[in-house]
DNA sequence: CGTCATTTGTGCGTATGTATA
DNA sequence: GTATACATACGCACAAATGAC
């Protein structure tokens, strides 16, 4: 029979990860602070020592505890590096759309002021391959050369948390893309505005390579913001 | 003995997390593929069957498997988002101000055309709390403060995945401020400064705005771009 | 310097809940 | 409805590392 009131069965280790990490958050145990030994926490949340464990694990590998064998386990960090990307990912499609706004707009500003003329030969040779949408075989073949292009711009930010960033994004965009592409009447920007922005960042017109992406993108994030 | 050459000893779990996730980056195991059970990766990884599954669950919470009881784990993503942050965070300073003036530039720009009455009224509030930097008490205090103004602004975008983003990265500056403090001649931004941002998103003037976070920004960024 | 208690690392066996054929 | 496959959870035992004495 079960419980009928909830659709979804929490597993157990998911209910002591919670416990553990509100523990953290609300300086019960401070940063620094060793927190109790195994078996103490196995009688403390009245579960067997394998799921303390299995929890354990999983808060220490997203860098809130850190486990040292013989020793103890110790408190390293408040905030969960995983939860921030979950709310990341489980925002809306504008606010994510904004997001990649904001990355692609600075990066296109920063490869304008500082790319080397082997970035500009990247880019130059993505843009070129990457054609318009209708020289394509296939719509995802077409969505991977143009990431090919906007990565290029990402990596002649030299600003190797950005390329971290953007690359998350990148794939998330991906996988989100059915949602896209269902709306039929999106602006979709074509080869001309891209030349436009490769144009701004080989000249180094900063401001230019920032006004070039917005004109990309603004379009799209307006369309979902009517939504 | 155990093996003088390498420093720490990785525990096995880390191992098998590890080829899981180099199995899966691989694409030897791609997107919605069920993986084998834990007993034949217990074997494939001559493991037992606890490690299996704390790597399993540490996985599962990144997001990249999907445990399903009495059906099997199955791949959901190629990306590990705290792979991501881990790479953010142990990038250089210079690298993580710039994203931070990033995230602080869009925000003021968004802040500036969206903000409420209200969103006005708790950024006034918090910059008059705010004060100069030798009215408060202590240096932590006075952070704890500024970084209240900071939080308002980016609460006026309304954009929950930039304030999830946010979060993590002033929590992450706080944690690296004797790094910044220790810098003497480095350019601190003064009240007057942050008037003006105020005033800028208080008119509805994006640009000004944006400007404003510049000019407070940049001579950090430049400064730390010397070393 | 070694001994010993403590703590985490690893593995095995078993019973139970759950989904699928 | 039953059987089977699989994940869930627990408890126990021993290994390895650490720190204190």
């Amino acid at each position: 029979m079960a419980s009928p009131l909830s659709i979804v069965r929490q597993p157990l280790v998911d209910i002591v990860i919670d416990r553990l990490r509100t523990l953290i958050t609300d300086k019960t145990w401070p940063v620094g602070e060793k927190i109790p030994n195994e078996a103490e926490l196995s009688q403390l949340f009245d579960v067997g020592r394998n799921t303390v464990r299995e929890a354990i694990r999983v808060l220490s590998h997203s860098g809130m505890l850190e486990v040292l064998q013989g020793d103890g386990t110790y408190v390293r960090s408040e905030i969960d590096p995983s939860e921030v990307m979950r709310q990341i990912s489980t925002s809306g499609l504008r606010e994510h759309f904004e997001l990649q706004f904001m990355l692609e707009s600075h990066a296109a500003s920063h490869a304008a002021t500082r790319s080397t003329p082997s970035d500009l030969r990247k880019i130059q040779k993505a843009l070129k391959n990457r054609g318009e949408i209708n020289d394509s075989s296939s719509i995802e073949e077409f969505i991977s050369r143009d990431m090919l292009f906007h990565n290029a711009i990402i990596e002649a930010t030299h600003n190797e948390a950005m390329k971290a960033l953007y690359r998350y994004f990148s794939l998330s965009v991906q996988q989100n893309l059915h949602h896209v592409l269902s709306l039929k009447d999106l602006p979709e920007p074509n080869l001309a505005a891209h030349q436009k922005l490769f144009d701004a960042i080989a000249a180094g017109d900063a401001e230019g390579a920032q006004n070039a992406v917005k004109s990309m993108l603004q379009p799209m994030i307006n369309k979902l913001s009517e939504l």
